[in-house]
DNA sequence: AAGTAATCGAGACGGTACGTCCGGTCTTCCT
DNA sequence: AGGAAGACCGGACGTACCGTCTCGATTACTT
């Protein structure tokens, strides 16, 4: 977050920002986010567990959900690693199961109450767009402009709204919970979102 | 949500419920959601606003999210109404353009702080899924199955899916703000579900 | 304090104050006054000690030394019964006496963390004034002016200036601490005001 | 305080201590009480004040009372200058007043907040004892002694006490607030401690 | 008409966490 | 070896709401 611009500048007058600190806020931010979710991670229980003072922690995050993203981004983005194959079927399918199988667990619960939080705390949305969504959309807009490109979606997809039709009703169930993840999902999106919903597709083009 | 079951029982002993206090407490609460949000529609608040003590509003509702998401339906359900055509590309686009445009207002940003505030309360997401999510979804269960009894869509069609691919990315961009809810969303979403995003579609179910 | 105002007026809708809690928290903070000074009377440890929240405290005095000074008074001011005799050496001598012995323990050192409290602390100041200082002033002063009416001291005599020297004394040494209460400063002021330093006193009054 | 050891010692190794700083730090203190009082005389102020770090602060003065009185010192020692007459009613008067003017103004405000903050500081209390008080009630002393030694004064006059009647009702007008600090205090003082307050003063003595 | 019972307003209460301030201590680099 | 800079831990501050609790007052049904 902010540790690029500092590992950059020259050290300067002053002891410098304890390492040790920040570790320890992280990982306990991040085991308090696992036990009792983000409602039982506070400022006053992280600064307990990481045996660091309140203020270092304000020094450092401007609130507790800007800490606890920085701490389950920690936690869980390495669980989320994707090649790219080329085949769109394929590809759109395998990052699907990866975010949906990632959901599916305490990180997916977790997930739901930053995004929660986040509809109060705009630094926490910014930090979640920044750092957790647009990657994945980056990503995932790069294999469909390939797939344009190659002439096998058509050359006005909007590729903004697809996106949002694959990964929406992710977090659409995350956060409503009106149906489960279940295993299915993926590649009923695929397939709808390629070939869509109609029994004999008209041929259209003209 | 309790009312009717109250209002059908016998009166019994006791002064009744006051139907005054109940209208002041829901006033009072969407006003407050208007002016300053769920953040500043504390119960405290609420109270003070309706003239109207914190025990009566505990007496009638579980959380402060309760009463904000009763007055919010009070307030903003009846600017969606729909009327069924039976064609299934207007209809699902008519559903779509409705709620687009009620979310692009000060209703929008209430329903994202609802959602938000029912990561962290179970009676508030219950209410969220019963009252509003699910009619919606009800009335465009119906359209799909029409079509899909009349042959226009696939028969082994994965309705809730399909849903979640409509109405999805309309609560994505809501909670997540990474793009607005623009007017050319819904048709995109419907002609992408419908048609699917491949360029030449092959013929497909037999 | 506020209790003789409340007593008077009607109770009034609401939950009443809770006497249970009022004298918890003058208990409370009494005996941390004893055990560990003014210093370790603060908001957080009258507020456990006395198993009171600390809004509560803050509901009923402005600051920690208004209720520190309270408790104090509970707890001290019965120590100084004085009766008057008419005899003005000897009820001034009285006096003294009963202050330097209430001052000599760990009263006095309480008194003098107060005074220096109520230094940054208007509040603090006036409770003491009106309620400690002021009452001693008051008999003292009957004393002087019946003495005074009696033909014993001067008419002129400037009663104000007088009981500063009476009692200014004792605080002097109680607050800056460079000579000790000892038993013979009482008759020692008593003298030196009714009878002067001189060696031969000039008869005056012409 | 510290200086003048410190001056006399030889240089030593290292860089010298700057005086530059500690000139600084004082002005700075004394700006600060005289703008915002004790309670804005932070260490934090100073430090940013005089453009000096915490530690060099803390290297030289145990604590941010020892700074203040030290500043104090500096200065409004100055304003209190005494020429000794050798004429016992006059000179007690003079340095009535010299004190009572004095303390009329910013300057006996910082005063009561350093006797104040005194009662919790012992290094101080030590301080203003040495510094402040002691060296007025020397000369007083001195005043009385030569008046008893001719035979003015009585020569069992308990001296002490005298000072404290002289001296204390002052302290105690400035902590207390009781009555202010006007004009006609110190000739009041100076002629009861005299000539006492009696209208007809018994020969005493023998 | 009296009695009973549920509700209402007001508001005090214990509790948890907030975000801030300051005191002292420490670590680093600079002079 | 100072000294400036500034991060760090600790502890208390005063505040905001929460959800619960007592009050006295009201308002209907029940007897």
């Amino acid at each position: 977050l902010r540790t690029a611009s500092v590992e950059l500048s020259r050290p300067g007058p002053g002891r410098p920002r304890s390492e040790r600190a920040r570790l320890a806020i992280l990982d306990a931010a991040a085991d308090l986010l696992v036990e009792s979710g983000l409602t039982g991670t506070t400022m006053e229980a992280i600064a307990a567990r990481a045996g660091v003072s309140k203020v270092t922690i304000y020094k450092w995050w401007p609130s507790r959900g800007a800490v606890a993203v920085d701490a389950y981004l920690r936690r869980y983005r390495p669980t989320m690693r994707f090649t790219d194959t080329g085949d769109v079927t394929h590809d759109l399918l395998e990052l699907l199961v990866l975010m949906v199988d990632a959901f599916r667990g305490r990180a997916g619960e977790i997930m739901a109450e930053l995004i929660g939080a986040a509809q109060s705390d705009p630094a926490l949305a910014e930090t979640l767009r920044a750092q957790w969504v647009q990657p994945r959309r980056e990503v995932t807009t790069a294999v469909l402009r390939r797939a344009v490109e190659r002439g096998e979606l058509r050359p006005d997809l909007d590729v903004q709204a697809t996106l949002d039709q694959l990964f929406g009703p992710v977090y659409f169930r995350l956060t409503i919970r009106h149906q489960p993840l279940d295993d299915a999902l993926p590649a009923a999106l695929v397939r709808t979102v390629l070939d869509g919903a109609r029994a004999h597709p008209a041929p259209h083009g003209e």
